[in-house]
Parts: C-alpha cells; sequence; structure tokens
RNA sequence: GCGCCCUUAGCUCAGUUGGAUAGAGCAACUGCCUUCUAAGCAGUGGGUCGGAGGUUCGAAUCCUCCAGGGCGUACCA
C-alpha cells in the first residue's frame, strides 16, 4: 500500500464513521513544501454537512487517524482547515523496491482488464499522402490505444473509411486527366481536383505499365482503384513509421454489401424520422431536438456520409466493445452530435462512444503562417516532416499539447536544430542514467543483496522518489481522461527532478553503500522513464 | 445568427477536476565543466489569469453576460 492509498483509507474510515461514505475524498498535492506532501480539504468540506467549524473538524480528523509511520510521520493543521499528510520515508523505499521489482510492469494496472475498447482515428480517405493535420490525430489516437493498454484495456486500432464517394470519384478523375496529359493530349485540369505531384506519380505508373491503351476509357474506376491503391500503400507506409498499425481497416462498403444501410434506414422510417422530400431523404433531427432537419440520401441516390456512419456505429456497437472512441479533428465538428442522436433513437446506448476532437496544427515557416489543403497540394506530408525532426520530435510534438488547444508548429525551428526540443531533455536523462549504470559495471560495482534505502535523504533524493510513485496514478489519470499530454509532463518533470539530483549528488563514489543506493535510485528512474517514453512512443535511447 | 474550442509572463503552453504566495519551456541577462554525458544545473527580471457580474469559507478553474481569435454551420467527408 503507498502513503496515499493509507491515508485515503483512514479519510474513508472517518467518513464511514459519520455516515457520510458518499463524499468523494480529495488528495492533493500541495505545492508548498511545508504543506506536506499530501493534503485533504476534507474538513473543508464537512463543514456544511456538520454545521461545525472546519479547524474542529480537522481537529477530529488528526486524531481519529492512526498515525503508522510506515506511511506517515506526521500530520498537521493548517489555514482554514487543510489537514496536511506529511509522508515517512520508508513508504518511498518500499515503493522504489517495488519499482526495481517490477521494472517493465511498473505503471500497468487491471482497471480495465476484461474489457474492450475500440479507437477510430486517421480515418482519412486515400486522396493524398497523410498530412501534418493527421499527424496529430494518428500520434493521438496510438498513444490513447497505449494508455488504455496499460490499464488492461483489450484495444483495436481501427480505420474507417469511404471509397465510394465524390471526393474518391473526383481523385479518379485527376489521374485519368494527368494520364491524357501523359499520352499527350491536351486536358482543362479543373481547378478543384487534386493538384498534387503524387497525381501526376500515379498516372505515369499506369502510363508505364499500359501505355496509352486507356486514353479513350472515360469511366474512371481504373484511374480510382489504381489510385486508390498506390495512395493506401503509401499511407500505410507512413503509419508504421510513426511506430503502429491499425488492426482494422474498415471500409463503408461492407455496410451495404450486408444491407446495414437499407435497415438503419428502415429503422429510421419505423421510428418516424426520416421523410422524402424534394426527391432527397431526409434525416428529421428537428424531431431530437436539433435545429434543422439533415438529408441523408441525396436525391441523386447516394447518401450522405451520415446513413453508412450511423450504421457503422451501430455495428461497432454490436461488435462487443465497452469503449468505443472517435478522433476527429475540428473540421468535422459538425457531423457526430447527429449521428450519435441517430444511434441513441435507434436504442443503443451512447455512453460509450466518446468523441474526441482534436484542435487544427497551424505550421509556421518562422513567421510565415503556411495554409494547407490537400486539394491545393501546398502541404507538408507527415513523411516530410518525419524526414526532418525524426519520429521523435514528431509524436512529442504532437503530444505535448492538450488537444483541444491549437498546436502551432514552428517548421524552420523544428528543422534547423532540435537541441532546444524538450523530447532531448527527457531522452538525455535516460542516455545519463544508462551511461552511469553502464560505469557501475565496469567497475564492477555489484547490487547489494539488501540496500540501505534509508540513506536516501537528502532534499533531491527524496522529491525524485516522491515524484517516481506518482507514476502509476498519472497513467491511470492519462488514460481515463485520454489525456496523453499529462504523461509528457509528468516525464519532463522527472526528467529535471533528476537532473537536478545529478549535479547534487553524486551516484558512484568511494561510499560503497551510498552508491549502491544511488544506483537502485537512477535505475528506477530509467525504469519509469522508459515505461512512460514507451506509452508516448517515443524512443529511450542509451547514449546521445 | 447558431454550435464547439481557445484567450494565463515578450512568445509557445501547463495548471493534479474548486484550494494555501498562479508554474514551465523558449527568448533576455548573470554565474557553474580537471570528477558518473554542459542536449545539464543555479540565479535575475517578467502577470489586472481577455473584461464585468454571480455562486461560497475559497474561483485561472463552476454559472451568466460581453469582447477578441479559430473551426464548423452542404443534397462534401
Amino acid at each position: 500500500m503507498t502513503s496515499q492509498e493509507y491515508i485515503k483509507k483512514e479519510l474513508q474510515r472517518f467518513l464511514d464513521e459519520h455516515n457520510l461514505s458518499n463524499i468523494e475524498i480529495i488528495l492533493e498535492r500541495p505545492k508548498e513544501e511545508a504543506f506536506g506532501d499530501y493534503a485533504s480539504t476534507l474538513a473543508l468540506q464537512l463543514a456544511r454537512h456538520l454545521k461545525k467549524n472546519p479547524r474542529q473538524i480537522a481537529e477530529e480528523i488528526k486524531n481519529f487517524i492512526t498515525l503508522d509511520n510506515r506511511y506517515i510521520s506526521k500530520i498537521e493543521i493548517a489555514g482554514p482547515g487543510f489537514i496536511n499528510f506529511f509522508t515517512s520515508n520508508e513508504n518511498l523505499y518500499v515503493q522504489l523496491s517495488e519499482i526495481l521489482e517490477k521494472k517493465e510492469a511498473y505503471g500497468k494496472s487491471s482497471l480495465g482488464q476484461g474489457k474492450k475498447a475500440n479507437i477510430e482515428f486517421v480515418s482519412a480517405n486515400p486522396t493524398g499522402p497523410l498530412t501534418i493535420g493527421h499527424g496529430r490525430g494518428a500520434v493521438l489516437g496510438d498513444t490513447i490505444a497505449r494508455l488504455l493498454k496499460n490499464i488492461g484495456y483489450q484495444v483495436t486500432r481501427e480505420y474507417y473509411f469511404n471509397n465510394a464517394g465524390r471526393q474518391m470519384r473526383v481523385l479518379g478523375d485527376s489521374v485519368r486527366l494527368r494520364y491524357l496529359e501523359l499520352c499527350g493530349q491536351k486536358v482543362d485540369f479543373p481547378e478543384d481536383y487534386y493538384q498534387g505531384q503524387y497525381i501526376i506519380d500515379i498516372a505515369r505508373e499506369i502510363y508505364n505499365e499500359k501505355g496509352d491503351a486507356l486514353k479513350d476509357e472515360n469511366d474512371v474506376t481504373y484511374f480510382k482503384e489504381f489510385a486508390e491503391q498506390v495512395i493506401f500503400a503509401d499511407i500505410k507506409k507512413t503509419i508504421r513509421r510513426l511506430g503502429f498499425e491499425f488492426d482494422v481497416f474498415y471500409n463503408e462498403k461492407s455496410l451495404y454489401d450486408e444491407g446495414k444501410i437499407d435497415q438503419v434506414v428502415q429503422q429510421l422510417r419505423e421510428k418516424g424520422l426520416v421523410a422524402e422530400r424534394d426527391g432527397a431523404v431526409w434525416f428529421l433531427t428537428s424531431k431530437l431536438g436539433f435545429d434543422q432537419d439533415r438529408v441523408t440520401i441525396k436525391s441523386t441516390g447516394e447518401p450522405t456520409y451520415r446513413l453508412p456512419d450511423i450504421a457503422y456505429h451501430v455495428e461497432k456497437i454490436k461488435r462487443g466493445f465497452d469503449l468505443i472512441i472517435d478522433i476527429f479533428g475540428a473540421d468535422h465538428i459538425a457531423t457526430y452530435p447527429d449521428v450519435l442522436a441517430a444511434v441513441k433513437a435507434l436504442g443503443y446506448d451512447v455512453n460509450k462512444i466518446k468523441v474526441l476532437i482534436h484542435q487544427f496544427v497551424t505550421l509556421y515557416e518562422g513567421e510565415e503562417k503556411v495554409k494547407m489543403s490537400t486539394r491545393k497540394a501546398n502541404f507538408i506530408t507527415l513523411d516530410e516532416l518525419m524526414d526532418e525532426v525524426g519520429v521523435d520530435v514528431t509524436r512529442y510534438f504532437f503530444l505535448m499539447r492538450s488537444m483541444n488547444s491549437h498546436l502551432n508548429f514552428d517548421l524552420t525551428l523544428a528543422k534547423k536544430q532540435s537541441d532546444e526540443n524538450p523530447v532531448f531533455y527527457i531522452q538525455y536523462a535516460h542516455a545519463r542514467i544508462c551511461s552511469i549504470l553502464k560505469l557501475a559495471t565496469e567497475r564492477e560495482i555489484e547490487r547489494a543483496a539488501k540496500v540501505e534505502f534509508n540513506l536516501l535523504n537528502s532534499k533531491e533524493e527524496l522529491n525524485l522518489l516522491k515524484h517516481l510513485v506518482q507514476f502509476p496514478q498519472t497513467i491511470e489519470m492519462a488514460a481515463l481522461n485520454f489525456e496523453p499530454h499529462r504523461v509528457v509532463n509528468y516525464l519532463f518533470e522527472l526528467a529535471s527532478l533528476f537532473h537536478k539530483f545529478y549535479t547534487e549528488c553524486r551516484v558512484i563514489s568511494d561510499d560503497l553503500a551510498l552508491s549502491q543506493a544511488r544506483l537502485a535510485l537512477i535505475d528506477a528512474v530509467r525504469i519509469v522513464i522508459a515505461n512512460g517514453l514507451k506509452v508516448l512512443g517515443i524512443s529511450a535511447p542509451e547514449h546521445m
């Protein structure tokens, strides 16, 4: 048991005794050292219920708690009624050995044991290479998947795409026109077609293979499918380079083939939620509290994205997931409320669906804002970014900020030198530790059978220990709240505490017992940094 | 007009779910390498937490209104 768990347990015992069990216990970590290691505001909260002076309640709580020196050394009451707990070093040493024992497993938990999660992200239609905008969603999705896995979920990474719509027809026709150019024909290339060089490359591939045999082919199908195949292969390569793979590529088409789409329309019709108007089929969202109705099937007979999206979400629920996550960019914000409303109207539990929206990535070249659009082809691809700054920096940048804040990405800065980048600060701490551990091995300093942990009692050592033991909880909070940046901040702080320790405390010295204790400590730091970076998909180098 | 996100140091952002004197990285300035990696450490300056009300013991955090920025608001996805 950790000190924190012990304190919570004792507070809970107090609440139970007073028939107040339904009050949530929150322990804070005070900023000020003088306020202890953990603080509770329970007395302040209870003042209302008990109609008593909070300081008096705090006093009662203090007297109620068993002061077990294995967990806490001191309790103080301060200010209006804060209860400040000072943990015992004893407990830190116990947990230190736990980290050393558990190694890679430290930080994992079984909160989500036996539960299945599906996380759908990227889901870009294969009309071009993945851009930096997709990159943020990709890295966020993968990292959330890793986090959920860490707390015990069985996770499916899923990519949903639609190769039947207008976008893909335009793609096919773009390739066809470029192909005709290669055949020597003069064509009018529409402005709203895909302008990128990659379209010409694909057309050239076709030309090299077929010559001008297809120059009278007016059906775009061949061109579309060829382009899709080439582009998808490219996307998969980029994803693999980013450090993961999708378990499922879910094609909208199967929903039609298996009649799932018709089924949804039928069910909505039975509920009186669709109506025909102006030759189109409308989804009567106004009946569900929205300001206007939405088209589900266009007058051309082609469904809008809404219909397959509804069917797709119903499918995901039926596939038995306990948690279904969708990750979208901010530009798709409008596309899900009515979809979820429909799923709910059909009688499914939408509470297990969590929609996460990440804000945009704005790219800067120095001061200059770079406007990007796949269609116009003035974009920077994820691959180009990784070429310039590497995978670790790429992932770190996308993860370091909360997803609902806009991300400014200064390319020239990232390109020119990466020393300033905080990812190196964390990796450097890891490399430094590895190098000390290596030296210890070279000098044949064995790990003592029984390390004298109590030699670790300087401010730097204790601060490091106190932060180390926060790791499992940090992972848990990051996973449950879908907030990878918490792990980033945690690791940055850990690295900072380590670097401070490093300048103040010499690890390998003439004092063998102390050296062994400190080697144990830094090994634990190494383990936690490595585990943390692994969750983020960032490498933990041994040399730098 | 309506919906979602944002507004915290010169810049980019955190802020442990409502707590005590609001933090970090860049940038600026000043120190520290003969010893385990200076991609590091220590220090200085820098703030009306966009504004105004409200809720309460207590607000950067919750509510209302206002201002500014972003993204949407399709028979595109």
